[in-house]
DNA sequence: TGCTGCCTACGACACTTGTCGTACACTGTC
DNA sequence: GACAGTGTACGACAAGTGTCGTAGGCAGCA
């Protein structure tokens, strides 16, 4: 069921990522000045068309071609947490939702929606009493 | 404050470290075939060699050594959900939570946990009210 | 028409990772 | 002492990744 569309990607990937996350589109003059500048511009533009490849980043065919990001975050993040599920904390949701929760000051909208959230969580709870059965 | 000492694992290593924190620790015979066998008895062997040279796998000076992970799940996730937070859900644990816990069903005591987690986060941000002003 | 600047394509090289095969070392046993 | 079994070290090779350099294509201008 799962799309298989993220296979873990690598940190640099994601750094990648994030920057067209962050400029919504850019061509590789402006990809590499949003990444820092760090990587030279044929360095930069290596690894987007390699990402092209992949089917992670799209590229237009306007003349500077812009590149864009081909999945969204929650795709990664899905895909991502789901495999930290399974692997780290062998398909228990809580210590992850404690890390995220835990030592960080929340704003009161934060607070509201994480409410609204377990109020969800345990109203579906009520709706299927056999499926907590599990343990 | 961070260690830096997962920086952000491949899928594959995972795989080891979810296997040696399972069984505790194991010999080359016994991690292959917690492994499922798939892998080759050699190429175990070198996986988890390279593991330890740098240093997320222990192994022992006993005659058929013992590898054990050398680190915990928790920091693995922890470096992985500060990754995630920073470069794909910009900083907001709001996504992430969201994806934990929608669409899966807990278990009463994680609906507890959960709901004691969030009290004390809202006691936290009771206590610092500055903090929320951010927005 | 020829030059200058961007943009792009392609190749190169080192390093990592997944996968093994092979050779060496040590321990019992005959 | 020779041999078999088990465990370990090391080398090899392909694929993927990070990093560039260089060459080719095209627009605008002298």
């Amino acid at each position: 069921m799962r799309k298989k569309d993220a296979p873990r990607l690598l940190a640099s990937e994601l750094e990648i990522l994030e920057m067209l996350w962050r400029v919504g589109s850019a061509t590789l003059v402006e990809g590499q000045r949003a990444l820092g500048g760090d990587a030279g511009y044929t360095t930069v533009q290596t690894r987007l068309n390699r990402m092209v490849k992949k089917g992670v980043v799209k590229r237009s065919r306007t003349k500077p071609a812009k590149y864009s990001a081909g999945i969204q975050p929650d795709e990664v993040a899905s895909s991502d947490l789901d495999l930290l599920l399974d692997k780290v904390s062998r398909g228990s949701v809580l210590p992850l939702v404690t890390h995220l929760v835990k030592d960080r000051s929340l704003t009161c909208e934060e607070m509201d929606e994480l409410k609204k959230l377990v109020a969800e969580a345990e109203k579906r709870l009520g709706n299927n009493p056999t499926l907590e059965k599990k343990s």
